[in-house]
DNA sequence: AACACGTCCAACCGCTCTACA
DNA sequence: TTGTAGAGCGGTTGGACGTGT
């Protein structure tokens, strides 16, 4: 039987859509069944990608706030390239994103912070927010330092692991919003030993996670959910619901589906 | 105008993790 | 306990685009 190949390479709008539809019927589960009764001819695993990088209507789009920034930066040195996880910290942007944000904007600062730092300067301006005595600078981390219940299990569990508990404090931003980072009891990488890790060319990716895996700051930023491009201007999602079957006849080439058929969820 | 270079970002690949039978 | 499928993650690639020369 001649299986017809699987879609590579750039998404089409009518792809887009169709997607959209189809995770909106069946949730963002079972991606390679998605991908099957889509009509799509992509993997699962593309299905998903998509989705999450892209389509996903609580996508912050554009350039990254001086408070993302230095969030970004800030759980880094803890986590190190830990993306999905820093992702979970900054709502709206996704792990590629910021991966992608961190190699060029990252690497960047750390190769003109490299030509900049002379051999007797040791100290960082990008200053540990653990240390209240540090004098504040432009470039220093302003955080917020708080828990949220999925934090507190790992807390819990890394207390009884550790027998060490964790000590928050909490700043406010200037622009309002709310970062959080708690302390690290163990572990922890001073921005100074990051940046030395991003200039040394034999850095490794998983150089910085052993050690400091034991604890998730907590992110609570204020951003309203910016709906990706497709959302913003494609169509209204709801008026996905009310196509009629001949509309949807088009969306899955079998012209067997019938969304009365599926409990969407949605009221 | 043409070219080189840097940046941005979507997408793929391969591996690991997790749930379940 | 083990095998398998699905899901998730991190690394990497390549094309589009912007900018400087």
């Amino acid at each position: 039987m001649a299986q017809e190949e699987t879609r590579k390479g750039p998404w089409t709008e009518q792809e887009d859509l169709r997607l959209v539809f189809f995770v909106g019927i069946f949730g963002e589960r079972r991606w390679d069944f998605i991908a099957k009764v889509s009509g799509l001819n992509r993997t699962g695993k593309s299905c998903r990608l998509r989705w999450v990088n892209y389509l996903h209507p609580g996508l912050k789009r554009g350039r990254m706030t001086p408070q993302e920034e230095r969030l970004v930066l800030e759980l880094h040195s803890r986590w190190g390239n830990r993306w999905s996880r820093i992702a979970r910290r900054l709502p709206g942007r996704t792990d590629n994103e910021i991966k992608n944000y961190w190699r060029t904007h990252m690497r960047k600062k750390a190769q003109e912070r490299k030509r900049n730092l002379s051999p007797s300067s040791s100290s960082s301006s990008l200053c540990h927010p653990a240390s209240p005595t540090t004098p504040s600078t432009d470039s220093q981390i302003d955080v917020v330092l708080l828990s949220s219940e999925s934090d507190q299990e790992e807390k819990d569990k890394m207390s009884r692991e550790n027998g060490s508990s964790i000590v928050t404090s909490s700043t406010a931003t200037p622009g309002g919003e709310e970062i959080s980072v708690q302390d690290e009891p163990k572990g922890y990488y001073s921005m100074d030993q990051i940046w030395k890790e991003i200039a040394s060319p034999e850095m490794t990716s998983g150089s910085l996670d052993e050690g400091c895996r034991s604890d998730e700051p907590v992110c609570s930023f204020s951003c309203p959910p910016m709906p990706s491009p497709i959302w913003d201007y494609r169509y209204d999602v709801d008026a996905l619901w009310t196509m009629d079957s001949d509309e949807l006849k088009i969306w899955h080439p079998g012209g067997d589906l019938n969304v009365a058929n599926f409990h969407h969820g949605r009221e």
